[in-house]
DNA sequence: CTCCTATATCCGCTTAGGCGACTATATGGC
DNA sequence: GCCATATAGTCGCCTAAGCGGATATAGGAG
C-alpha cells in the first residue's frame, strides 16, 4: 500500500509568503496561461519569473503543459482538503486587491491585442474546466 | 480620513510559513494562551518560543495581554476579510493534522494536572468568546 | 546543419530568518 | 534593597531564498 504521505503545510505557506508568485496565482486564476504573458505583465526579467514557477511548482500548486515552445502553467488544487480550501480562500482574496486586479486587466488586454504586445503567436490562455 | 492601509498578504504567508507558527497557533485555537504552556508543549527552548510569538505578533495575527508575570496570547483576526477567511480554514486545517491534535492533548493534559508540570500558579487558558 | 525564440537553469551576491546560547527586563515575594 | 520566576531581546552562525546577469536547453523554421 501506498505511504500515506503528509501534506506539507509549512511549505505551502511559504510558496504563498511571495508577491510575485501571489501576482502569478492571480493572472492564472482559472486559466492556463502562457509564460510569455506573465512576463509580459509582471515586466521583469524573464529569469525571474520562471524561477517563481519552478518554485511554485516544485511545491505542487502549478502544474505545466508543454505546446511547442510555450509552456503552460494552471494551478492545481492540492490532495489535501484543507488545503485546497485555503487556496481557494486566497484566490477569491486576491481578486479584492486593486494591484491584483490591475494586472488582470492587463493580462486581459495583452489577450486582446497580442499583436501590440509583441506576442504574436503566442497561445491565448485557456479556461479550466473542473470536474464537478 | 485615515490613509486606507492594505493588508500585507505577503507577510501574512511567511508568517504561517514556519512549523513552529503553525503549532503555536494550533494550540491558541480560541483560546489564550500563557506562554508558558506553549514551551510545555513545544519542548523546545523558551527564546525560541517567545520568538515566534514575537513574529506573530509583529505580522499582525496574534496579540499578548500580560497578567502578572504571565503573558497571554491570542489569535487576532486580521481586519481584512478575505485574511480572516484564510486564517480560520487554516486553523480548521491544523485541527485535522494528527501532529496538532497531539499538541492540543499534550495541552489538555498539562491544563488539568498542571502541578505535573511544574506550572502551579500558571493561569489556565481562558476561551475566547467572540462577538457575533 | 544554423539561427531564432521561448523557457529554464546556473552563478555570485545579498538579505531574511531560523537556531542555540547568552543576557536583559518585568513582576512579585521577602 | 535582593532574589526567583516568566518572558523578551541580542549575538553569532548558518541556510533558504530573492535578485540580476549570463548561459543552457528545447522546439521550430529554413
Amino acid at each position: 500500500m501506498a505511504l500515506k504521505k503528509v501534506y506539507d503545510v509549512e511549505r505551502f505557506f511559504q510558496a504563498l509568503g511571495d508577491k510575485t508568485r501571489l501576482r502569478l496565482l492571480n493572472l492564472m486564476g482559472d486559466q492556463e496561461i502562457c509564460v510569455c504573458y506573465f512576463v509580459e505583465v509582471l515586466g521583469g526579467p524573464q529569469p525571474k519569473i520562471s524561477r517563481h514557477l519552478a518554485y511554485l511548482r516544485s511545491a505542487g500548486i502549478v502544474e505545466a503543459r508543454r505546446e511547442a515552445k510555450w509552456m503552460h502553467y494552471r494551478i492545481v488544487m492540492p490532495p489535501h482538503v484543507g488545503a485546497a480550501h485555503v487556496l481557494r480562500q486566497t484566490l477569491d482574496w486576491l481578486k479584492d486587491e486593486k494591484a491584483m486586479q490591475s494586472d488582470r486587466m492587463k493580462l486581459a488586454k495583452a489577450c486582446c491585442s497580442p499583436s501590440r504586445y509583441a506576442l504574436q503567436g503566442a497561445p491565448l490562455p485557456i479556461t479550466i474546466i473542473e470536474a464537478a
